[in-house]
RNA sequence: GGCCCCUUCGUCUAGUGGUUAGGACGCCAGGUUUUCAUCCUGGAAACAGGAGUUCGAUUCUCCUAGGGGCUGCCA
């Protein structure tokens, strides 16, 4: 059997949005799993919608997600060049093997002659023309020219496209790995350009041909592809090339309403669609990113290894490493999946609960600036202890706060509602009990807390806010033992003090 | 409009003729916690509709409805 080859192959019109990231992935675990290679091209034969800095973002992307390339852009290898716009003097001859075997041939209209068609075919009740076997008899083709006339034409040089020539009622079955067969008569189809006027081909020929010369066995894209996988298949049968496997995937939907989700959505409901941050370099709008917005990219990809395709057990939480072994995709489903936001925000803490603190606070160094000047021992402990109650990094950040420097003010609602006339008194007392302490441990502390409060008869409902609010100006958080442990004695001294002095 | 694809809790989904239709997110309640979060326990919540096949349909077939994709010298 074959080495199993799969290719991901973007076009570089703009960053990568998360629906091409899931493609890439499932790719990628399905050569992966089977041992085979991930292939990575770039179809860039539109030159009109070239988008500069698209190809390093998508780079860029797939290496954040930790989807690596076996081979083509940005790796290399044997078949390339993986660009198709370098690949472009191979095409034109497939395209001159089509008109030879009379699949293909050459077409003159002018795109205002198409358009003058399709408007007189509208008018006549068509809603939606193709150029196809009956308009073909009646449009400037070779198929209705003679043989000197499109000789003439194409040597002074008039502007030409080559058009598939589609068969008449012929039924074209597809096996889909996901949707089984497909039937569709070619009744239906048109015939697609596939070489256009500029020299470059369409994405079909350009396709099938690369395909087919880079030895890709299965073809994994979106479900909007289906209606054209017809042509593809027609395509490979004119070559006479043996036909990749298909798998075309549910498309991702937005969360609200029905359809595609598009990079819209994500403006309008607060979440990102690109894997990492985009500036476009027309406009200079920003566009926020997973990576930015703090997402670890396996909590990232693991969503999105879900959203469509499920292992049948109840395991959420899957590394690439478990992915791989366990992707197949006859447990890929076949509707669109909606996003979901608040899912994707879970994952995210799941993987930032595994981590431990020395792990989270260099990360935390990485990304804040302020983060790098603190103790990584002491900012590891403060990562442990505030993990529990966050689903970034940053929130941790945030959150934590107190322990790089007293509060600066006092969370109102819990002073309004706990600090009595008394309250000076008591934490006097606690000052006092602390100053006596040698062994300033978290259970330590605990234990002498607790007893100094039994033996006054007050309350730990009524302390430990105040006591909380005083060393962290807030009315939450972890356990005070904890904190007064590791801030260290004599810093929860100095802001007992301070507290009872502004408060 | 045409062609194709799809349809289980709000969402992601398990399920392949007989189940109290299971799990997860979210939501609600209770417990743990000084508090918040975590965690634990419990709860509400779904087979789009209609025919047919069958002793029996969420599961098979057909129709209807709804949704989506495509319908470019874009991918």
């Amino acid at each position: 059997m074959n080495k199993i080859r799969v290719r991901f192959a973007p076009s570089p019109t703009g960053p990568l949005h998360m629906g091409g990231v899931r493609t890439a992935l499932y790719n990628y675990l399905f050569a992966k799993k089977h041992g085979g290679d991930f292939l990575l091209r770039l179809e860039d034969t539109d030159q009109t919608r070239f988008v500069p800095g698209a190809e390093q973002y998508i780079l860029d992307a797939l290496r954040w997600c930790k989807i690596e390339v076996d081979e083509g852009l940005g790796k290399g290898g044997d078949l390339g060049p993986y660009r198709q716009s370098e690949r472009k003097p191979i095409y034109k001859q497939y395209a001159d093997l089509l008109l030879e075997k009379g699949h293909a041939y050459y077409a003159f209209d002018t795109p205002e002659e198409l358009e003058q068609m399709r408007e007189r075919m509208k008018n006549a009740g068509v809603p939606s023309p193709q150029y196809n076997a009956v308009v073909r008899e009646s449009m400037q083709n070779s198929l209705t020219l003679s043989k000197d006339k499109v000789k003439e034409r194409i040597d002074r040089g008039d502007k030409y496209v080559i058009r598939i020539k589609m068969p008449r009622n012929e039924e074209v079955r597809i096996q889909d790995i996901i949707r089984g067969w497909v039937v569709v008569n070619t009744t239906n189809l048109d015939d697609k350009v596939i070489f256009k006027s500029d020299g470059m081909p369409t994405y079909h020929l350009a396709n099938v041909v690369d395909d087919h010369l880079m030895q890709i066995t299965h073809v994994i894209r979106g479900e909007e592809w289906l209606p054209s996988a017809p042509l593809h298949v027609l395509l490979y049968r004119f070559f006479e090339w043996e036909c990749p496997q298909f798998a075309h995937l549910p498309l991702i939907l937005k969360p609200d309403g029905n359809g595609k989700l598009s990079k819209r959505d994500g403006d309008k409901l607060g979440f990102p669609v690109f894997p990492t941050q985009w500036t476009n370099p027309e406009t200079s709008e920003l566009s926020s990113g997973y990576r930015e917005e703090g997402y670890f990219p396996e909590a990232f990809t693991n969503m999105l290894a879900f959203l469509g395709w499920n292992p049948g057990t109840s395991q959420e939480i899957f590394s690439m490493d478990e992915l791989i072994q366990t992707f197949s995709l006859d447990r890929v489903g076949k509707a669109g999946a909606k996003f979901d936001f608040d899912k994707t925000k879970w994952f995210n803490q799941q993987y930032l609960k595994e981590k431990d603190g020395a792990t989270l606070a260099a990360l935390l160094s990485e990304s804040v600036n302020e983060a790098k000047a603190i103790d990584s021992s002491y900012l590891a402990e403060v990562c442990e202890l505030m993990k529990e109650r966050a689903t970034f990094i940053n929130d941790i950040w945030v959150s934590s706060q107190f322990f790089f420097q007293p509060p600066s003010d006092y969370d109102e609602k819990t002073r309004h509602k706990k600090w009595k006339d008394n309250t000076p008194e008591v934490l006097n007392s606690i000052i006092d009990l602390f100053s006596s302490m040698s062994d300033f441990g978290a259970e330590q502390i605990e234990t002498q807390f607790k007893s100094h409060l039994e033996k006054n008869q007050w309350g730990l409902g009524m302390v430990l806010p105040t006591f909380r609010l005083s060393v962290t100006g807030l009315g939450m958080g972890p356990s005070m033992f904890a904190i007064s442990a590791l801030l260290g004695k004599d810093e929860v001294i100095r802001r007992i003090k301070t507290a009872i002095d502004t408060l």
